[in-house]
DNA sequence: ATCGATGCAAAGTTTTTGCAATGCT
DNA sequence: AGCATTGCAAAAACTTTGCATCGAT
């Protein structure tokens, strides 16, 4: 897939420099397969978190890597050779990687109806996994909702303080 | 659409209380279509954003409003009842309201091959619109990104500090 | 009179910016 | 040596929490 030094390459292009941390940033996002800034982060604890995020900003330029909004805020970045689409359960927070042909009809539509052209690569689906499912978790659109402080507990959606 | 005092309602079943920040929310949500807690803080100068913030959290629990990630971080609220799925232009950041039985093809095959359940209230596409492929805007994948910048001035994932 | 809701202030998180030191080329 | 890159510190942006006061029921 990604050639060795196909980052070096990529940054004399611009006159820019391959470094020690860009290196490590690049093998940990392709190694998670798709991190937010933090848990990039974590993956390379020698180096700086203002490098992180200057380093994903700067591959996503080179077109390295792609982000996605997985829920919550925080964007998650992959590899841009990465041809999933991400399906992710709201009630466990699972995220499953489909083959991005699943879109190739809706975007048809768009570009056929509204001449829009979709970007594949930046796109998520959410719902409701089968073994959620199968638990009972509350259904989303209940008019009435029974437990709605129930299932939130489960929700990623809402682990925002929920890290060291 | 939406009954007069439905909220009122919808509170009492809860032993909650209706207040006049809560009606003045939900009707800039309404109004807005969708808004970030910001957009809905601006709309309602009189309501503290805490409450607003606090509002937002008990509406969804309530089921009177869904979120969405357009893009960036901020979280979009609007109307549980609102029935279309959001289409973002990358480039001009332009929402488009598509109906939601778009995604109905999408959602029948994960349902069949994957048994996942979409949800179609929290469905966002990222794209181009025709207007911005028409002005030429760079190529999402472009292999060799020739102005890489370029684009990013107009990326309104970008506009972060853009406020005031 | 209760007990929930609000506003204000303060703290917590996440992300960005400035700048001197460091290290590719 | 020259200039991009890094780390550290500080700032900015966004969201949450604590608490006394206010207000709906």
């Amino acid at each position: 897939m990604g050639g060795h030094d196909e980052l070096a390459e990529r940054l004399r292009a611009r006159g820019l420099r391959m470094t020690n941390q860009r290196q490590q940033i690049l093998d940990a996002v392709r190694a998670l397969g798709h991190a937010t800034p933090e848990q990039v982060s974590d993956a390379v604890p020698d180096v700086d978190v203002t490098t992180v995020y200057r380093t994903l900003e700067l591959f996503e330029d080179l077109g390295l890597v792609r982000h996605t909004h997985l829920g919550h805020g925080a964007p998650s970045f992959r590899p841009a050779d990465d041809q999933h689409v991400h399906v992710i359960c709201h009630f466990c927070g699972r995220v499953v990687d489909v083959p991005a042909d699943l879109v190739d009809a809706l975007s048809g539509r768009l570009l056929a109806e509204r001449d829009f052209t979709v970007d594949r690569s930046h796109f998520t689906v959410f719902g409701r996994c089968a073994d959620c499912a199968a638990a009972g978790v509350a259904v989303l659109h209940a008019s009435s909702p029974a437990h709605p402080a129930a299932h939130r507990g489960a929700q990623p959606e809402q682990m925002r303080g929920a890290r060291r």
